[in-house]
This record gives structure tokens, C-alpha cells and sequence, in this order.
DNA sequence: CATGAATGAGCCTTCATTCAT
DNA sequence: CATGAATGAAGGCTCATTCAT
């Protein structure tokens, strides 16, 4: 699926040979986390659809939760690796540009399906039931990303906003990306006739773009009336 | 806490004496499901805190998940009667307004505080592991706030709009009211200094309605480029 | 076997019906434990010999270590209940008859056969390797017996005597006593003409008593000795 | 720590390098053993502490239980080759004196501290629950103390003794040695101010001769007496 | 009507051991 | 020769549910 080297995070890291079951359950437990959930999810379907044994898990990883933290960070790593912050505009281009760039990236890690919706499933259950495992993904995953974010905005607003401000910027496009995904089944109900339909991640893109580049700057405004008002 | 006349949903409803029973048993599955989700809620710490027997569950409800989808129902009732979806606007008011009062009495639910932070936290887990229980919420619930939001960005925006167009521009508005709600987790982890806080509803409100109504004219506007440019 | 009344011992006592299954685990578990030892024990074993399902350990004790625990406390104190220290002595005779009351008694509780040899058995382990529940056995069970020996100590030797002379008096009756049961594995193996049979308890009573009165009298008088010497 | 030549007891002897592992092996199972018991100690464990590869243990000794057979072996033979039954005093010398020596070299062994200690839990481990291992022990390193023992009883008390006098007099030297050790659960929680304080080995052995030497010619007296009752 | 008791399936984990290299 | 990997059998425990009273 991606690349193992010097990802041992943790526990006794076996070096060699066992490359196989480790991957095969490392796989495994992918898919099963990413359907059922870590609650639901048993070692025993996990072990067994990798043709491994009960054990295993616990010799490769010590224990299921352990497991799962690895599979989390390796599928967040693996989904960075595919899909640059920077959605291939280069770091001259406008604010902007960037910004829509930024987007378009974002979605289309969401929405272009392949493996990495495993990954987003995983951040939606994480959401609702944070495991410990989410500390160490926000810091060293999630914290580069919103910073790249908060220096585009900062860019195309202007330094002078309150924090606060620029925080409601940050939610406005992340919220407007993640919706149609934390809020799928709700909308598939909504939408019967589109269900197992994503949104094209490119128009989708576009439309946050289009809505945000403008909505954001008459939000710049109105916190500029209101320090000139007060 | 709320009406339960006629709320039996199937189950042969135990008339008189038990009342009190049942209802206990409602309220504290309300505070434990949403704490700590249906899969790892226990009938057992659920009747313990309701100062009911083992039995009382299944005795009463037939089942923990029809007890689940009462508690959920229930909490969604009782939240719309507090919350009206019009935030108060009158209906004869600009789309403008409308859309805002709209977006205010949502935030209001969510970052409001109170009961209501239970539903918010049980409609959480169901975006991540949807029970049978979210048909009926999402028909009964949440399909009338969705047309009267609908109603509103289409007497805002015009009627030309393509389906797709509109569906985007419901997802915009709802993903940056939702955002900070959802991704709680990810967001305290990012900004510890603020952990615990909700954003102040009616500034998040504000900035909201400032993005979105410029913002959906812009997209708009694009829209009808592009359907010219063809 | 013996009274359960008013012996809930911790956890949520289940009060009336019960007494069968309740009742039958705790036998089966007195003789596994006996037999096999905490470790080695299994709750599965024991249910199966009571005729109960795998949970009912966990409904009626809530543990495998508290189940073990209620053994050990009520088969000590339906043993106290049989032997009372005194061995029919009465209180005002001579400090020798009691001691040699004492020391028969004793005998017979460790020698004399039936239900008692499961107490014993349970002890011996306890020595090799303590368990939580021997703090309260102790506290409750063996210190009144124990400061009735020293009584009778104090009474035969007189009260000049330095507290460890008075620990060392102590040890070597209850030493002599305690040794064809602790040492049984060796001695059986020493003697293995005489395997499986106990010492009779009297004539081991008898013995013990012969050596200890005057040889605790010679003990004393050799501390009288030290004690002018200096 | 001690000498291995011709001490491998049946499984194929690895000749050369293997030596450091095994004997590291040896004496990690020792401690182990003596401190958690056969039951609870776990071969990783051993192998963890020795360095070595969780196979080792089967390699070198076959199986668990083997190990554990040969520590107890090993351990018991350099208990034996430190602490001479004699007590150091002469073989010509009076009853009395050779019974004092053999008190006195037990209590060191036991109340001496040091590596022997290993030795002390074992056994006691093995008094509750005996391993194939003891039949070996008692046969090789345990009967010819207790001859010695019986040697000396004869010489002090004269051959006219029925045996199970004999064996009670064993029983009660013995047993005085050995009570402040097998019961040292219950006496630490009986004198809590002492605990982890062991008896002085020298102190306790004097108390025991000056107790046993008369006690045991009352013994043989009152035997005398009943004999000729007849 | 309501309860305490009982059930059985299933989960994670641990352990001694064996296998293939 | 020695090792890391893999195995499978249990073991204790939890849980939703059902059954008699």
C-alpha cells in the first residue's frame, strides 16, 4: 500500500523478514478500522482476513490500540505523501491562487476516492470518539496543514484581523470542504436519489473558491467597520 | 424534561405507575449515550443511574437500540421546540435576514450550551457509525430545517440556479455553521489554550452570515458565467 | 457446608433466591482452590463443578480474586467455628493444661481430617505466595488466636520475659504444630511408607506438649540467666 | 555461580559458546523462579532478563519445567556445599553440642540472607504445591540431612525410641527452624513493626537448643513412662 | 408488573512452544 | 547453532438478553 522504512513507531519494531504479516495485518486492520470503527472492530477479523493468527497483533504491535495507532498515523502519512498542501500552485502565486489550491487539495483527498478514504473515515469516527492516538496525528499531521492555512489567509486578509477572526476564516473553508463528508449520512438520506455519490472534488473545489475568496474579505471588512466604529 | 404522550414508537407502552421509571431510565440514557456513544454506553450503567433494575430496559423498550432511537427522537423534538428554525426573523423579512436568523438559531443549538449539547454529541456519533434510527430523525427532523434552508437561499440567489449549484450553497452555509462543532477534537488539540470553549454563538453567527451572503452571490454570479459562456 | 447469614462480604449480595447458585460456587471453589491454588484455579472449572454458567463468578463476586477471598474468609471461619481455640479447657486451669489445650486443638484442626484439610491446604498456599485476602484472614482470624497463645505463654513463663523470647516461645509451638502439614510434600517423600496418612492428631499434641512445657520453662530460665549475667 | 560440569540432567548438553547464555539463562530462571514462582514466571521474562532469545530456554533445557528442575538442583547443591549440616562441630562431639550445631547451620542457611534466600522461597514454594522436581531434591540433597538429623536424636535420646517418636522429635526441631520462615506472611502481618526484619539466625538457633534439648529428653522420658505403664 | 438471577456468546490478551531460516 | 516469527489453546471478563418468580 505505501512505504514501511523507519516507520516502526513504537513497540519492538520487527526488522526483517516479518515484513509480510505485519504489512498483511497492518492492511487489514485498515480496512476493518476504517468500516467498523475501533470499537466494533475485532482482532480476530482482522487477523484473519490477513491470514494471520490471534497473536499476532499482539507480537507485532503489542495491542490493538497500538495497532490502531499505527494504522492511523501510516494512512495519514501515506495520504499527505499523495496529496501536497499546496495543490501544485507554486509558493509565488497569489493569495489567491493559493487559497484555491489549498482547496482544491483538500478535496480532493476527500472526494477523489481511492485508499485515502479509509483515512477519512478513520478522522470521522476520531471526531466522534477521539482515541489517544489523535494527539499525535494533530500535532505532527494535522498542526503543518492548518498553519499553511492560516499563512494563506493571513496573506489574503491582511495581518491586522484578531485572532478570533482568522480562526472563523480557517472554519468557514475547512467546514465548507468537510461537510459533505462528516455529514454524509445525513445527506445521503436527504438525497436518496445521489446516494453513493460523492461530489466531483474539482467543482466542489471551485464552488468553496468561489464562495470564500469574496465571503472572506467582506467578513475582513466588517471586523474593519467595526474597530473604525468603535 | 419533555412530553412523552404518544412518543411509545411500537413498543406496548406501560401505562401508569412506571412512568416514573421509564422516564428516569430516558433521561439517563440521554446523558450516557451521548457521553459515551451507543456502542460503548451498558444497559447496566445506564439502569444503574436511573436507579432501575437490569431489566428495566428491555422491559420498557424492548431493546437498547429502541431505547437508543427514543432517546434520540426525543431529544430532537424537544430541541426544534426550543429552537424554532427561523431564529426568530419574521417570515415576511428580506432572504438576507432570513439567512441569517436562520444561521443564528442553529448556532444557538449548537453553541449555546445546555440540554441540547446532548443531541449535538449524539448527532456527532451518528455521522460516524449512522444508527437505524437516523431515517426516522433525518425524515421527520431534519428534512423540514433543510427545505426551509433551501427556501431561503432560493429566494436569495434566484431561481435559475442548477441543483448542484444549490446543493453546494446548502453545504457551504451548514459545513461553517457545523465545523467547530464536528471537528471539536481536532480544533482543542490545535488551539489548548482555548479547551473547553465553544465559540461565542452569535459572533460565529455573525461572521457566518457576513461570508455567506456575498459569498453565495459570488458563486452565483459564477454560475451564470458560466451557463452565458456556453 | 456452613452458615451463610449476614456474610455478604463486599459486593452487591444478592440477597434471598440466589442461595443455590451462590451457595454451590462457593463450594466448588473452596475444594478447586484447595486442590489447584488461586493461580492455578479457573473459573471455568469451577462453574462447570457447580452446575453454573462462566458469568455467574462474575455476577455473584464480581471477580475471580473476590470469590477467592470469600472462600478463604468463610472456610477460616467455619473452622474457627468447630475448634474453638480454648480445645476444652476451661479458662481458669493451670497455664500448662492450656497450652496443651491450645496445642490439641490446633492439632486437631490441621490433622483431624475433613472439610478442614481445604482451609489448610488454602493457608499453605497463602505462605508460599500471599494473596490481597490474607490481610484481612490475618486481622480477623489468626490475631485473636494468636495473642490467646501469647496469653497463655505469658501466664506459663511469667511476664519478665523480653518480647522476643515471647515471639520465639510462640514460634516453636506453633512450628511444631504446623510442620507434618507444611513439610508434607517432603516428609511424605521421606517416608513414603506412611503416604497419605496424617499424624494422629493427639498423639502429635501429646508430643508436642511434652517437649514444650519444660523445654519453654529451660527457654526461660536460660533468659533469667542472660538477664542476671549482664 | 557454581559449577555445572556433569550437571545436565538428561537434555543434549550445547558444548561450547553456548555456555555464557545457558548459565545466564540459569541464573535469571533462579531468581525469577524464587520470586514469582513456577506459575507466574514467564519464560520471556527469564529470557528478557538474560539477554537472551525467547527460544533459549527450549533450546538449552527443552522445556519450562526442565529449567526449573535444574535450577532447584543447582541451587540446592551450593546451598549444601556453604552450609555443612555439622555446624561445624566435631563429629566426636556430645549429643547435645552436634544437635546445636546441626540447629545452628539450618537457621544460618535460612535466616542468613544472600543467595540462599533464593533457595528458602523455592522450597516453600515447593511445600505448596511440588513440582516433579521435589523427588529428586528430597531423595539427593534432602534425606541425608535428615539422617544426620536422626543420627543425632538417637544419640541424644537412645535407641530405644519407637519411631514415631523419633519422627516426632524430627518433626519438632524441624518445625521450630522452619516456622519463622514458611509463616513469615502471617507473622509480618501480625508484627508489622518488624516487617522485612528476619530473626537473627544465631539468636533464634540458641532459643531452639535450649528448648529442644530438655524438651525432647521430657519427650523420651514420658515415652519411658508409658512403656513401662504397660 | 417488575425484579434478581442466570445465560452464552464473544473479546482481548497471555503463554509455552514450534518452525523456518 | 541460534533466532525472530508464528501458533493455538486457554483464561478472565463483559455484555445484552431472557427466564422464573
Amino acid at each position: 500500500m505505501f512505504e514501511m522504512k523507519g516507520c516502526t513507531h513504537g513497540h519492538q519494531s520487527p526488522p526483517t523478514t516479518s515484513y509480510d504479516t505485519r504489512q498483511r495485518i497492518l492492511d487489514a486492520a485498515t480496512e476493518i478500522f476504517a468500516k467498523e470503527g475501533y470499537g466494533k472492530a475485532t482482532v480476530r477479523d482482522i487477523c484473519q482476513r490477513a491470514n494471520a493468527n490471534v497473536a499476532a497483533v499482539n507480537y507485532h504491535f503489542g495491542d490493538k490500540e497500538k495497532l490502531y495507532s499505527e494504522v492511523l498515523m501510516q494512512t495519514y502519512q501515506a495520504m499527505l505523501n499523495r496529496h501536497p498542501t499546496s495543490g501544485g500552485v507554486p509558493e509565488g502565486a497569489s493569495p489567491e491562487e493559493r487559497l484555491a489550491g489549498f482547496i482544491r487539495a483538500f478535496c480532493r483527498r476527500i472526494y477523489g476516492g481511492g485508499p485515502e478514504s479509509y483515512l477519512s473515515w478513520m478522522m470521522a469516527r476520531e471526531m466522534a470518539e477521539p482515541s489517544p492516538a489523535l494527539d499525535d496525528v494533530v500535532q505532527k499531521m494535522v498542526r503543518p496543514q492548518q498553519q499553511q492555512l492560516i499563512a494563506i489567509l493571513n496573506a489574503l486578509l491582511g495581518p491586522g484581523l484578531p485572532e478570533q477572526a482568522l480562526r472563523f476564516a480557517m472554519g468557514s473553508v475547512l467546514g465548507q470542504i468537510l461537510f459533505f463528508h462528516y455529514c454524509r449520512p445525513v445527506v445521503e438520506r436527504l438525497f436518496p436519489e445521489r446516494k453513493g455519490l460523492l461530489p466531483d472534488p474539482d467543482q466542489l473545489a471551485d464552488a468553496i473558491a468561489a464562495v470564500s475568496i469574496p465571503g472572506l474579505k467582506a467578513l475582513r471588512a466588517k471586523y474593519e467597520r467595526a474597530q473604525e466604529g468603535r
